[in-house]
DNA sequence: GGCTTTATTTTGACGCTGTCAAGATAGGGT
DNA sequence: ACCCTATCTTGACAGCGTCAAAATAAAGCC
């Protein structure tokens, strides 16, 4: 038998991803912090070190969590841009806002993908490091994109652009996620906020003008 | 004998104080991760749960400590602005400048102030809460002076931009801090690019204008 | 001084965690 | 029927936060 994918009655059937899936209910139901491999092993029916067989460690499991979130991420951002029907306008206020949503929807999922526990003391693998680029890398070539459309300013560089923007986004994120200000009712407009400064649009600084 | 500042060989002396002196030591080099109450109690010279004579919990302990930085924090933002040499558009370049510095140069202790640890789950002590809303308080003040001083835009609610604002700074922060991306000799480009973001500097938008 | 009361610290214990080493088990190939 | 190898379990270790109860030392009062 050369596909694993067809006996179920194996020793598990397909372990790894049976912990990856219990993880992410668990980590949906009661936070990163909430996660032990004791308790997942438990919840998948196997004895405490099952899980090391397939991950590493601990880390190397939320690693390919966080993996799966960007692929997931991507995905969802790659069809908002496939949308024909949306002009570059369009477009930047819907990323914002689906950025946002994303982040806020998967409070934990945005933490294991942008948080330290991974990305800190360098244990991030390979894949996941990657992959991460890679979704830096998309979103500075839009940014690219809006400038060349007079949708955002272009009298700037775009990494350093990007680099704001991006950290101007994040960090909502975080405040909101982390539970230091900012209930969600005033999210739409510090949204829109946000866009104007972007785009430039905030009015006039000098009452000389 | 009223006063217990004045007796050095009771119990301890003031173990209340020596534990966040020693935890801030600890946490600075072996990070927040790195501090455990019984390694804590260790250095001290005390046994495990003395500490727990103290503070409630550990958690009790980490807000005392992030209550600190709080007060650290404003102490030097306070001595920026009662510098008579600078004018508005000096103090916001200076400001945001301090204000990366400060999270740059005490990484552990932002994320102490500024993190889901303590702000998550509901268990913020009441005078971290006071000490951190008085600080943001301040912050959007600042953003009005400015405002009406002309060197940030005024066309917009002093609130949402100081929101905005506040995530930047603190997205910027965040990741840099905790590994995701931005090497530190980029910080000072980023931090030129934000500013002229937020004064709305960045050049024309449409080429046909 | 001696006695009591109170503040402070210690010892012991419990349940939890991540993870290593060694043994058990079961499927696939011959 | 056999062995090999992939898979899983059992046992163990060190560490963690924290509770309860016992021990200690200081302070207050006579």
């Amino acid at each position: 038998m050369s596909a694993k994918d067809l006996k179920p009655n194996y020793h598990h059937g397909d372990l790894h991803d049976s912990l990856l899936q219990a993880a992410t209910l668990i980590i949906r139901e009661a936070g990163v912090d909430g996660l032990s491999m004791r308790k997942l092993a438990d919840r998948v029916g196997v004895s405490r070190t099952a899980p090391y067989h397939h991950f590493r460690d601990k880390q190397a499991l939320l690693s390919e969590l966080a993996l799966k979130g960007f692929r997931q991420y991507s995905q969802q951002i790659d069809a908002l841009f496939s949308d024909p029907a949306l002009d570059g306008t369009q477009r930047l206020e819907q990323f914002v806002r689906h950025y946002l949503k994303f982040a806020l929807d998967n409070p934990e999922l945005y933490n294991l993908m942008f948080g330290q526990a991974l990305w800190k003391s360098g244990s991030p693998s390979d894949a996941l490091r990657t992959e991460a680029h890679a979704t830096f890398r998309d979103f500075v070539k839009r940014v690219g994109d809006w400038q060349q459309q007079g949708v955002l300013p272009a009298g700037c560089e775009t990494l350093r652009f990007a680099q704001v923007a991006w950290s101007t986004l994040h960090g909502l994120c975080r405040l909101v996620n982390d539970g230091i200000y900012v209930e969600a009712s005033s999210i739409d407009e510090i949204c829109a906020t946000l866009l104007s400064l972007f785009r430039q649009q905030l009015g006039a600084i000098s009452p000389a003008g």
